[in-house]
RNA sequence: GGGCUCAUAGCUCAGUUGGUUAGAGCGCUGCAUUCACAUUGCAGAGGUCUCAGGUUCGAGUCCUGAUGGGCCCACCA
């Protein structure tokens, strides 16, 4: 193909990133050139999104994430894979409700002014429109997803899938409910996931509490002493507890004290947990609302009784004696009251500092003791195990194999039950009959919420408007129930009456399927070719949770792995190198670098400071340094032009017989871009992009632009030389296209002969 | 307390299985501008690779220890 029959383009002076992205982006989309066909010729590569927030805004780490993922997919469709990237956003669970319930405390209103049906749908409403913001920027990223195969995590045939994941666990003894301790925050009215809770560095007393020994012998002392920082539950305790190992509190275990506010017998135990240095040496178990005498009433089949309830007030109950139905802190102030005036008290550290669980919504956590659904893991977690070990999944970078591997070794029952609305509901139905036990919240008719069990309640309402005005229900771990996405009275209208369980999942059940539910497992052709993907790239942060837990549902569903390789980034701190907060006002905005910078530059930027997995400072550096490298490629083509139109040659189409007329800088430069070639798809098979990148960066700006371009400028067979240099730089835009979009695209449109593909599609170079 | 990770140029970092004069980006110094790009070009300065031992013909790279950062997990009765 001859270019001299055309005038050659008159390309601007420098690469407008504003004009031109969004101009590419579209042609690209509108061309349908990321869908994925089922060609059996072909070999599937597939990347599965790790989903975004549905209503939130792309940080910097999605940026990282969507840079790599996307210079992956493009490098694999190029090299003749059936590439896809399945794109998608999460519900985000909780993260969301808590977004829309501030929102709703702006118009002076809360979530008890809605019944949960009510409130879903006002947060669905909420969420379709922040939606576009993700997909915007997604595009706006030159994320080369397959629109066409995009999934929202609460779409109908996930909730499906989801439910029927459930159900076959169930099915399989995989699923059973048990009471457990979970942070509940008596302020925000809900648990929370431990991921949700931070500790606070807190002043508080520390009391030294005298138990009198029971059954003394001579020479024995008269009290065991135990520190707490609160004592307001001691009336429900039954045990406390010694470290067996420590010589000194030996003969305590077994021996019983009396109870100092109660004076009812306890028993004294021992249990390795108890650290012989800490205080006196001894601990007071409090099973229902601590998490580790929880943990060891568990191990010694203590009682666990509640002293507290969910407003956050002591039990009304004859034991509680002056403390019921006191909120927690009054209830301190007033057992401290008690127990000095029956000198119990020892003593008291007023300078005792220590960690206190709070919400991040800011609310002191009350660990309680609530009815949930669980993941019984013993199974699961040895065949997720054994796919890391024997290979059958690598990850990259091989260090951190080990956070997984002892987090599966570790990895205890999964209590899969959130008490927020907007989610998946967990698919099950208690009759109201069978369960009058149950314990519910329900927004009347006349607008009052009302709470107690369902068989009272039944008294003065009918079932219609307890059902109607549901907000939330407590099962007792025994309750009755069936499984069913519908309510079974759909199907059967003489069944009897059943109010659904109010509890979700947690939303890592559900993305835990991620790499099913896009492509439609079970029984689609997408899933048949797709499955297993090839690799899974995410932050490191998340492999406990979300990692850990596909590779146990795919094995699970599949009895295949859900990808080959994981790819763990590092994550990007601010420019001082500390971790991004609001609180120390450091957050980089991508979205500032991406306007001024362009979004190849941030791409490659970000992609070229790291290549290991490890953390890194936001390289703004980089960023500026690859807009001048954007500027340079363009301007080398501009110069291309201009040469070819003033020399007047005919340019011909590069072949072995133009290079056999060159000279040895021509020989040079094709054999350095051939050697290259090799090189980028050496680095990108190991995952190394920042040494790609920079490789091509340096043969681009210092062998073809600072030297070849030099030379050509001097040779008198222009048309030879001009025609290697077409060759070079063609073969160079493809190599960049992956980490550079944009920019590589517009100058390919301006390079390509009218039967040429778009680069999107075109062939990665060979050698 | 357990685990991971880092320490290389003024700054941010790369350096893959140990192999000749240790690299990049930015910054810095000097020079250059009608003739693609100042988002440019040319030239240059700048490092006893944290410290102490060890293995080796050979160590920035491997081993042991120390010091100082960062992160994760557990715990704080």
């Amino acid at each position: 193909m001859l270019k001299s029959d055309k005038m050659s383009p008159q390309l601007p002076k420098q690469f407008n990133h504003k004009e031109i992205e969004p101009k590419i982006y579209k042609m690209w989309e509108e061309k349908g050139l990321f869908m994925a066909t089922r060609d059996p010729k072909k070999i599937p590569y597939t990347i599965v999104l790790p989903p975004p927030n549905a209503s939130g805004r792309m940080h910097t780490g999605n940026v990282l994430m969507v840079a790599i993922e996307d210079l992956l997919i493009r490098w694999k469709r190029m090299k003749g894979y059936s590439a896809l990237w399945l794109p998608g956003t999460d519900h985000a669970g909780f993260e969301t409700q808590v977004t829309y319930e501030r929102e709703l405390k702006k118009q002076g209103k809360s979530r008890f002014d809605f019944d949960r049906e009510t409130l879903y749908n006002n947060i669905w409403e909420f969420v379709q429109q922040n939606k576009g913001i993700i997909e915007d920027q997604l595009k706006k990223m030159g994320a080369s997803v397959d629109w066409s195969r995009y999934t929202f995590t609460l779409d109908p045939h996930v909730i499906k899938t989801v439910h029927a994941t459930f159900k076959k666990m169930h099915d399989d003894g995989l699923i059973y409910r048990d009471n457990y301790i979970v942070n509940f925050s008596p302020k925000d009215g809900t648990t929370f996931a431990d991921l949700e809770v931070k500790t606070e560095e807190r002043n508080d007393p520390f009391y030294y509490v005298r138990y009198p020994l029971l059954d003394r012998k001579d020479g024995e002392v008269e009290f065991v002493v135990c520190a707490t920082v609160r004592p307001e539950p001691i009336f429900i305790d039954t045990h406390l507890a010694v470290n067996p190992s420590d010589e000194s509190k030996k003969w305590l275990i077994g021996r019983q004290v009396s109870n100092p506010l109660t004076g009812a017998t306890m028993n004294i135990i021992a249990d390795s947990f108890v650290d012989p240095a800490f205080g006196t040496g001894v601990v007071k178990l409090t099973p229902a609302h601590d998490k580790n005498d929880f943990d060891v009433a568990r191990r010694h089949n203590l009682p666990i009784l509640t002293a507290i309830d969910m407003r956050g007030k002591v039990l009304n109950i004859p034991e509680a004696g002056e403390l019921a139905g006191l909120y927690v802190t009054k209830a301190r102030k007033k057992a401290v009251e008690i127990l000095q005036a029956k000198g119990f008290i020892e003593k008291i550290d007023e300078k005792y500092v220590h960690g206190v669980s709070v919400s991040y919504k800011g609310g002191d956590i009350e660990p309680m003791v609530l009815p949930n659904w669980f993941v019984k893991v013993e199974t699961l977690k040895k065949p997720a195990l054994d796919a890391v070990l024997n290979g059958d999944i690598t990850i990259y970078p091989k260090w951190r194999e080990v956070t997984y591997t002892q987090w599966m070794e570790e990895m205890r029952d999964w209590p899969i039950s959130r008490q927020v609305v907007w989610g998946i509901r967990i698919p099950v139905w208690y009759s109201a009959k069978e369960n009058p036990e149950l314990v519910v919240s329900f927004l009347s008719a006349d607008g009052k919420v009302l709470n107690g069990t369902l068989g009272d309640l039944l008294k003065d309402h009918n079932f219609a408007e307890i059902k109607n005005g549901l907000q939330t229900l407590i099962a007792p771990k025994n309750a009755k129930y069936v499984i069913s996405s519908e309510d079974p009275k759909l199907s059967d209208s003489t069944a009897e009456d059943f109010l659904p369980e109010t509890d979700t999942f947690d939303t890592w059940f559900s993305s835990g399927q991620w790499p099913l539910v896009t492509l439609h497992y079970p029984d689609s052709e997408d899933f048949n070719y797709f499955y297993p993907t090839s690799v899974l790239e995410t932050g490191w942060e998340i492999i406990r949770f979300w990692v850990s837990r596909m590779i146990m549902f795919g094995i699970y569903l599949t009895g295949k792995s859900p990808f080959k390789d994981v790819y763990l980034h590092g994550i990007v701190k601010a420019l001082d190198g500390k971790k991004m907060s609001k609180s120390l006002g450091n957050v980089i905005n991508p979205e500032e670098y991406q306007e001024q910078y362009g979004t190849d530059a941030l791409r490659m930027g970000l992609i070229s400071g790291t290549a290991n997995g490890k953390d890194f400072a936001f390289p703004k550096d980089k960023v500026i340094a690859f807009r001048n490298f954007a500027n340079k490629l363009w301007n080398m083509t501009r110069f291309m032009f201009m040469l070819e139109e003033s020399s007047g040659v005919v340019v011909p189409e590069y072949s072995d017989v133009v290079l056999a007329r060159g000279n040895d800088a021509d020989r040079k430069i094709v054999g350095e871009l051939h050697k290259l070639v090799g090189e980028i798809d050496t680095e990108l098979e190991k995952y190394r992009f920042g040494e790609a990148g920079d490789k091509i960066y340096h043969f681009m700006w210092d062998s073809l632009a600072a030297s070849y371009i030099e030379h050509i400028k001097d040779r008198q067979d222009k048309d030879v030389a001009l025609s290697i240099f077409r060759y070079v730089f063609k073969n160079c835009l493809k190599l960049l296209h992956p980490f550079m979009p944009f920019v590589t695209e517009e100058l390919w449109g301006y390079m390509k002969s009218d039967d040429e593909a778009e680069l999107v599609v075109n062939e990665w170079p060979q050698v």
